[in-house]
RNA sequence: CGUGGGGUAGAGCAGCCUGGUAGCUCGUUUGGCUCAUAACCAAAAGGUCGUUGGUUCAAAUCCAACCCCCACAACCA
């Protein structure tokens, strides 16, 4: 039995779940159960990033204490995660103590690679962040999101020699052993890893009071990276336990937009640790609202509790693997969802199984209960393990799509107005072994529905009351 | 001269690497069926493959130039 592991990003907790966080959540749950279905044994990370100055800002403004203010979030995102059906099986945040007290650990570990520098340039409050020379005079030294000049500033901090390791890590992706995906993307990575500097991992406490506390510099907080990035270690309980078989992690999701952090700082950080690399880095886009990106200035921002608790999670996970590309970005809007939901979750699938299960009952066929594939097909499993979900999801629609068709060219119902009884026996039975070989492979997919459907094929067939996807 | 992706039927996309009757899904129209959630199945209509030029017997596919969209450009999911 294999041990897989498996992580999503955390997602930095200054407000309620976005849509785009579903992807992430979506993707790694179906490999979960997917691996789940190999006979592996399998770790899925999910948890929050709650350090930084903007959520002690947010917190400021709201009045509430800081970590009173993140808890509540945290609570948002956790029953968001619940109600998608995302099967995490360990949760990480980055105020618990046992992370801040770990993520110390691995700061000492990563002592040798880590250095004082002095950053001189310009910086943008608002932002949080060091301005380049040519990002400022584009602007004219006004941050464009912020409407305010941007402030010259000298000042020390820690350095993390990214240059120590530019040499293997790049190895790594191009033998194989750290797997970047899709491929544009590895391709992305191996050019700005080139010329990635060095990179800045901690603030004057003057700067940032809301992190975790640089190991013997009490001047100093660290600054998001090696906080954040080590809550995939951290949650499995490394560095006080020993992680090894888990470790490396099968796959990481994450979103385009920290994509470079993952493929870049992270491994530097793990080879600065001497642990070995993911097999998998999996990027996938944005959505987009109505062909654009989704702002609050634009007003087209989709809330995905609603999304979620207009048709149940099936439906919710069938839009965000299917219909949302695994890789690039894609667009969400309610017409396309809708679509989706009544022409191929209620006509193709939930009529599909109506039908048979009519047909069965009424004719009193039965089939026996195991149902499980023994081997899983070749083309299912190779892309499954190469991470293109849409396009497995699609095989395994393809399969439910021929059910149809043969249904209607072998005609059950004419067998059994004719009395051919041994035909009609053999025809049914057929058509639903396959529908249930189709139903496993969906699973990892459509775990609420799957289940369902086996339900209704047991002994005795029962048709549901209620459609699976009923219409309004 | 920042980097990358893309422009193919009303919409969303595949095909391009390895040139040779332009394909898929949804939508539209028509026909069939009646087991089923007015669901299912079949067929048809619909495209000068961004523009111009080049290579070739032959270009959506290779080459060149140009036009237009989009993303990224150190954490805005």
């Amino acid at each position: 039995m294999n041990k897989v592991y498996l992580t999503t990003a955390i997602p930095y907790v200054n407000g309620k779940p976005h849509i785009g966080h579903a992807i992430d959540y979506c993707q790694a749950d179906v490999c979960a159960r997917y691996y789940i279905l190999l006979g592996d044994e399998v770790r899925l990370q999910a948890g929050t990033d709650e350090h930084g100055t903007k959520i002690y800002q947010k917190a400021e403004a709201a009045g509430v204490p800081v970590q009173q203010y993140v808890d509540g979030n945290v609570k948002e995102f956790k029953d968001f995660i619940a109600k998608l059906g995302v099967s995490y099986t360990d949760f990480v945040r980055t105020t618990g103590p046992d992370h801040e007290r770990r993520v110390q650990e691995i700061w000492q570990k990563l002592r040798d690679h880590i250095y004082m520098g002095k950053y001189e340039g310009w910086y943008c409050a608002g932002c949080e962040r060091y301005i380049t020379q040519k990002e400022y005079d584009e602007n004219n030294g006004i941050c464009p999101d912020h409407q305010k000049p941007y402030e010259k500033l000298e000042e020390e901090n820690y350095y993390f020699r990214i240059s120590d390791f530019k040499e293997q890590i790049k190895a790594a992706i191009e033998n194989g052993e750290m797997r970047i995906l899709p491929e544009f993307r590895r391709k992305e990575i191996l050019r700005l890893l080139q010329d990635s500097p060095d990179v800045s991992v901690s603030r004057p406490r003057e700067q940032l009071s809301w992190g975790v506390d640089v190991p013997d510099d009490p001047s100093q907080v660290m600054y998001v990276w090696i906080d954040a990035l080590s809550n995939y270690l951290t949650v499995l309980g490394y560095p006080d336990e020993d992680v090894s078989e888990w470790w490396p992690p099968v796959a990481q999701f994450v979103g385009k937009d920290i994509l470079r952090f993952h493929a870049i700082i992270w491994p530097a950080m793990l080879s600065g640790l001497g642990l070995p690399l993911p097999r998998n880095i999996v990027a996938h886009g944005f959505i987009l609202s109505d062909g654009q990106k989704m702002s609050k200035s634009l007003g087209n921002v989709v809330d995905p509790v609603e999304v979620l608790d207009r048709h149940g999670p099936d439906a919710f996970r069938y839009y965000f693997l299917r219909h949302i590309d695994t890789f690039n970005d894609s667009d969400f809007t309610w017409e396309k969802y809708e679509n989706a939901y009544n022409n191929e979750l209620a006509n193709d699938l939930g009529n599909l199984v109506q039908r048979l299960a009519t047909l069965a009952a009424k004719n009193d066929v039965k089939i026996g209960n195991d149902t499980n594939v023994a081997k899983l097909p070749d083309e299912y499993a190779e892309l499954m393990n190469n991470y293109e979900l849409g396009k497995c999801f699609d095989y395994v629609w393809g399969k439910l799509q021929e059910l149809n068709r043969r249904i209607d060219e072998e005609k059950p119902w004419s067998l059994a107005k004719n009395g051919e009884k041994e035909k009609l026996d053999k025809c049914l039975k057929s058509l639903m072994r396959d529908l249930l070989e189709a139903n496993y492979l969906l699973s990892p997919f459509l775990p609420d529905t799957a289940e369902k459907i086996k339900g209704i094929f047991a002994d005795p067939i029962a048709p549901p009351e209620t459609p699976l996807f009923p219409k309004d």
